[in-house]
DNA sequence: TATGAATGAGGTTTCATTCAT
DNA sequence: CATGAATGAAACCTCATTCAT
């Protein structure tokens, strides 16, 4: 179950910055070898050096994705409250994503990936990675009594991630036309009264 | 302001309906002419005798998505509380996408329509129409304080809809594994709860 | 050798009148079924109801042409000089174009009539009836010394003929943007002082 | 004013040459990709590895085309008088067409390149740079009385092009069938006898 | 007479990928 | 390591024409 800690040279970090500039840009429709190569400035055969297919090249995009959550609920940030925690977390990936529009392009596209298996399988477990890592610090913050216990830790965390993709996706569709930290912070504190619970 | 009503003849209803479901099947990539045209049994041309383009089959798609609020929302099921008629609504959606789920794919991929702007329009404006109606009961539902009111309308809004999405979309990602209907009433009452306000 | 007259029904008018329209408007290249069908207001197959071919069509658009000379050319105006005569056949093409810009959009468009063999075999006859007729007025104007015998009656039917063809493409691709007609007076005064006799 | 010289690679020059070939032998409807690629032994999409369109393959035949009468005007062969200069393009030019008839079937197709702008504007400008250049030779001529005043270098100009024109035409839609530079030659002669003034 | 529906053939173009150099 | 050239497959779409009704 251990996964594989893939490393990526120059080059390759590269095609993936690349990548997902196009897709923020123009759609991932508009990422064809063509295009990343014209972007990049060499021939399309370059980029078969690096990467032995297209699909490589989005599985890459999205591995860099995956390690995200894993910056974010560094050590020193976990400490404290699981409110704190979740609100870390939800600001955090916020954040992210105010930072890196395209990412969201690509992490929330899930119907596009259903082509192939491989990239199907490395969504659904990146999403199934991080809510399972959230349902963890709700039922935490429960049983410490921070979080209500009313309702079950899986409709909170559906909740709470649902709430994050749908605004970052309105964010994204409204051609980034609102501040997306800002909102999101508001949100949070909305989310947070709604969850909370007795012992503050 | 008053939209067209727009027909279909029984030929572009058959069309509209296997587009539905090859992009059910095989996702939104596998719904191109030839295999339309396959599965309907016809030449590639006949297709155009029906729609114009493709743009256009998927525009009729939207068109067909973007009626169901109003037939969800008539005028018999809107009385009673505003929490009820959230709650109606929610169940609704679940229960639509539910038996088609082959329209969540659609509507819900709205970074593939980035590519034509009468495709995002559409979508855009069907996400509009549904979050303006919901808005205006939860406001309703404040005045008459069913519903909390220590909490914006918008980010109860916000709440609802990404909670709804989320949760149809990882049903869809499972391969439809879960009962969508079932767990739908659940995650509403835990909304529900969260959202109630003083005077039930 | 004796050409048959056609004759063609009131609806056969109204589809090479409307053919005539299309490819003066829009270009010989937009002269298809379904633009025309569209334009007459039935549907395609309607078509083939009065013509076997779009061929055929465009045979008779041709036929139609191949008799405005015989119109031009009739008793009354064949009195006099042949210098005159000729000048009334120049004219009268330059008028007729005028008035019917799409017929020269057709009949100049020797190429376009390649790929059928009956459609440039008529195209050639038009061009090769009308030489005939023009060399013998001039042969006859030189035989009298209306018109000059240093150069031969082929050379000179060149040099009208051209002339003319040339003015009216000219006056084509500049979008009508000349007054044909007056420009046509003009030119055919500086062609008769070129190709005058002594005895005038 | 000064024009882009465009440089050719050798398979660009090869598909130029070959589609003059298919226009010269099939007529301009039969130069699709498709009969291209056949006649060059190579796949459709290799060829968009060298052109982007087939728009711009046409271009560059015209843009081939526009370049002979740079050829032709060479400065040596543009001492001595008029009447020679002006016999020299004309008769270079039928030279030129008499070895690569397919030319001629571009560079009159006139009608044939309404639909683009790129391609219609590009005919246009070669029709006009060569009219002016006549023109400014015949009324250098006139001024040196070596061509006749009482008639407009304009008309001369149109007569002297729309002979050479129809001539051309002529020979094309006779299969080729008379030898086209003798022709020439005593055509051009009677146009010189037309045209010449007192002092030669 | 007219039409709705359909079609075979073919159009231009794009895609991911391969291979010789 | 990089590229120029090429390709099979497939995309969307148009054309003239036919046929059952």
């Amino acid at each position: 179950m251990a996964e594989l800690m893939k490393t990526y040279t120059e080059r390759q970090t590269q095609i993936i910055d690349k990548s997902i500039k196009i897709i923020a840009d123009k759609g991932i429709q508009q990422l064809t070898i063509k295009n990343l190569s014209k972007s990049l400035g060499v021939s399309e055969p370059a980029i078969y050096r690096h990467f032995k297919s297209k699909i490589d090249i989005l599985l890459a995009i999205l591995d860099n994705f995956s390690k995200i959550p894993d910056e974010l609920h560094s050590e020193e940030k976990n400490q404290g409250k699981s409110i704190n925690i979740l609100e870390n977390i939800f600001l955090s990936h916020i954040g992210y994503f105010s930072k890196n529009s395209a990412q969201a392009a690509v992490i929330f596209s899930e119907e596009i990936f259903q082509n192939d298996t491989r990239l199907s399988e490395k969504v659904y477990s990146i999403m199934e990675k991080n809510e399972t890592r959230i349902l963890k610090i709700i039922k935490n913050g429960q049983s410490k009594k921070e979080i209500r216990e009313d309702i079950t830790a899986e409709h909170i965390a559906t909740i709470v991630i649902g709430s994050l993709r749908f605004l970052v996706t309105k964010w994204r569709l409204s051609n980034l036309s609102f501040n997306l930290e800002e909102k999101g912070r508001t949100v949070w504190n909305s989310i947070e009264k709604m969850i909370i619970g007795r012992k503050q």
